[in-house]
Parts: structure tokens; sequence; C-alpha cells
DNA sequence: TCCAAGTACTTAGCATTGCTAAATATATAA
DNA sequence: TTATATATTTAGCAATGCTAAGTACTTGGA
């Protein structure tokens, strides 16, 4: 059911500003009520994929002290139009949905 | 986007009455404005393994005149079990995505 | 000091879902 | 008779997401 949508929302958190994969994992959890449960194995890949697309950009940072250097993506200028169209996309999705559920 | 939502529009339109494959494919493109168009090698296999799985049943009509065969479809009892939970699934799924595209 | 657990990223391989495309068959309309 | 509509079947493929495992570092506890 999660096709394509974990897309959108992964761009929709980083639209907040850069973040880096563990976190988004983390966030996706809390932010859904432990709804979406990603392991990495399944937010990496999109994220490379996205990047591939650009429509996101990484880079890894510098770490301080004992940190571990994370790789922190941000939303590209495609990323921005990408993420408007698809919450575009949902909302017609989901109306749909709904309507076809709730007729008679 | 549209994953694991058409088996359950599928049992939806099943849960009126028996309907055979054709028949729903059209349904499904007039009560959803045209978002699902569904070709008939993404409806069929969906009825095959529904079937399989014993959440619907299958007859063949007897064809009056010159009426062609068709392959009737109707709910079974654990079809409208199936039913009852996506509809659930998709209820908490759907309000948790539209939560996280509205936060902030 | 050692071991477990947490953080963080990567990759391989697989299952599911839905897609395109084509084949078959009959009925109807041009 | 040719195209179009109805109706079902099947093959093969692509995208998405999953499990699982491996690497590496840090921190906390025994």
């Amino acid at each position: 059911m999660k096709k394509g949508v974990l897309e959108m929302l992964v761009l929709r958190l980083l639209s907040e500003g850069e973040k880096y994969g563990y976190q988004l994992i983390s966030e996706l959890r809390e932010r859904s009520q432990g709804m979406f449960l990603l392991k990495e194995g399944t937010l990496y890949p999109i994220l490379y994929r996205m990047e591939d697309d650009g429509l996101v950009v990484s880079r890894w940072s510098e770490p301080k002290g004992k940190e571990v250097s994370k790789k922190y993506y941000r939303l590209a200028e495609e990323g921005r139009d990408t993420l408007a169209e698809l919450e575009g996309l949902w909302e017609a999705f989901s109306r749909t949905v709904d309507g076809i559920l709730e007729m008679e």
C-alpha cells in the first residue's frame, strides 16, 4: 500500500532542512506513530535513487570530536517540484479511493 | 502508489454483488473518474490471486442467446473479512500520511 | 577490559504488485 | 469484410519495498 508514498514522505521531511538517513528513519517512525517502520534496506535505496534522479543532493559531514561522519541529504530544486507533484497526486488519489469506498 | 489498494477496491465492488472481470474494469474506470484505468493484465491476475486465497468465488454464466459466457466473481466470507481489514488499514494509512504532510 | 547495544551506512537477493503486450474468441457496426 | 467492442488468458518485465547480512564506530555496563 505504501508504494510511492515513501518517496513523497522522505521529500517532505527533507523540505524542512537537510537530514541524514538514520534520522529520516526515526522521524518517520515517530511522526507516523509507528506505522512507517523502515529498515535501512528500504530507506537508503530510496535516497540513492532520488539522488540519481537529481531530486536530492548529499554531502558528508566533517565530524566534530568523536562523532561519526554522516551523509546529509537536502532537497534539490527538482525535488521541490517533484514533492509538489506527488502531493497533488496523493490528494487526488486518496480522495478517489475514499469516494469509491463511500459509495452507496 | 496504488499498491494493495486495487485489491481492496475490487473487493469493495464485489461486495455489491457478483460481477465479471470486464465489468469491474469499467466500473473502476467510471467510479474513479478515470484515475483507475486497469488493463486486463492488471485486473485478471488480481482476481485469480484472490480466488486462490479464498477471498472470492467464480462461476461461468450459461449464456442466453448470443451472449458470450462470462466468469462471475462473488465475495466469499473470507473476502468480506479481508475487505473490512483493508478498509481499516487504508483509513489508518491515509490519515497517517495526511498527518505527516500537514505537519508545521 | 570485554561485550552488548546503539548509531550509521551499504549491499545482495527476493517477493509482490502492477505494467505492457499479445493471443484467443465472439458479436456488432460500418 | 473489416474494424471495434466485449471478454478472458497468459508471458514477461519493471518498480518498489522487504529481509538479511556485513562493516564500522561509540557508549554504557558488568
